[in-house]
DNA sequence: CTTTTGTTTAACCATTTAGTTAATTCAAAA
DNA sequence: TTTTGAATTAACTAAATGGTTAAACAAAAG
């Protein structure tokens, strides 16, 4: 017997991979099967629905992603060491997971109660209140400018999240093949904290 | 008789809904008859296939969106001023029609071909060839810090469309309500075009 | 009024798709 | 070696779905 969890593991990874190329509705059990090199029934006998599959690959990208970020964002280090860092990561780990993002979105948008759910399940892990509370700190130091913590938050993720979600349209229209787009996220690694930082200089 | 267009209007309309919200996967030809009032058949008497009703509500989206932009960025207008008035337009634009950035991005993921097919169809209207000489322009005059064209177009890109697109993601993580959200949006408006001015002040 | 032409519908068809069943294979325990 | 129980499959079902057809209908043309 493939015992030891072997063919499950290979059925979460075929529907991983399925899923996340072609979103819940655009998913086919049977892409997933053959895939995974299986029969179809086989998928119902290790988990029991199309639903059940995608609830585990879509709880799965989310703690691919999220919890990554949260430890850099929780941690005790300097706000512009933070936002390196945390930039640095997040642009390395969404690289390697290139299909993540607009996986996410897109789900989110579909059904956001799943995220609420999600959420609350995990018990608000992600919760940036310490990196906004950090923030305040150094205004009040007049340490940085006076910005929206808020906005700051979603421009950082905007940053690094977009050139990743966006990829095939910004090929697209700008024309730019799999070496140039390589290069310019690198490139992005560095340039996005300064950016950022230098938002927030005074 | 409904002459005059008036049905086919009708059910572009609610294909424009319905796609737009759902995607292509994910849209039923039954939901569209329902949204525009008709009969599932009448669907293929007006257009012959969902692909192709999907390729003008595609097509359209493409239309309202990128050529908007367009104008302003081919335009005469000085550097700043240009940032500033496509930032404003283009938020506003997406504002009202949020659920436009996500479709875009998601079905260009679904197949990028699509997206190329429609630019060459359209002559490459949006190619901001002017707009990057303009920078380089202004960065050998001396007037702006020496930057890449490329990435400051995608950071403007992204801080504009990654706040719509993202829009249920970040109210569910942030746990922000729609008049917070919109304001948020409105804020964006002007702060973001001082951002991306600021990061070309040398 | 009748004919003609374009519009709309009810009913239907073929295929796809998620899910089920019953039989088979196979590894390991007895 | 035989038995047992889980793993796997072929074949099937029911529902959904995109698409078709033929008839009904409405309005303009004759």
């Amino acid at each position: 017997m493939s015992r030891d969890g072997k063919t499950e593991q290979s059925i979460k990874d075929a529907a991983k991979k399925i899923f996340l190329r072609k979103g819940f509705s655009g998913a086919r059990m049977q892409d997933i099967a053959d895939e995974a090199g299986i029969n179809k029934a086989l998928l119902h006998y290790y988990f029991r629905s199309k639903e059940k599959i995608f609830d585990q690959v879509f709880q799965e990208a989310l703690e691919t992603f999220f919890p990554r970020i949260i430890e850099v964002i929780n941690s005790d280090l300097p706000l512009f060491d933070k936002i390196t860092v945390f930039v640095r990561e997040y642009i390395t780990t969404l690289t390697q997971h290139p299909y993540i993002p607009l996986f996410i979105l897109h789900e989110i948008s579909q059904d956001p109660q799943r995220l609420i759910q999600k959420l609350i399940s995990m018990q608000n892990e992600f919760r940036p209140q310490k990196f906004i509370a950090q923030i305040q700190t150094e205004i009040k130091a007049g340490m940085i400018k006076s910005v929206s913590p808020v906005q700051f938050i979603i421009n950082m993720l905007a940053l690094c999240i977009f050139p990743i979600a966006g990829k095939p349209m910004i090929q697209g229209v700008l024309g730019l093949d799999e070496i140039q787009y390589r290069l310019l996220l690198e490139q992005r690694i560095t340039e996005v904290p300064k950016l950022l930082i230098d938002s927030l200089k005074p």
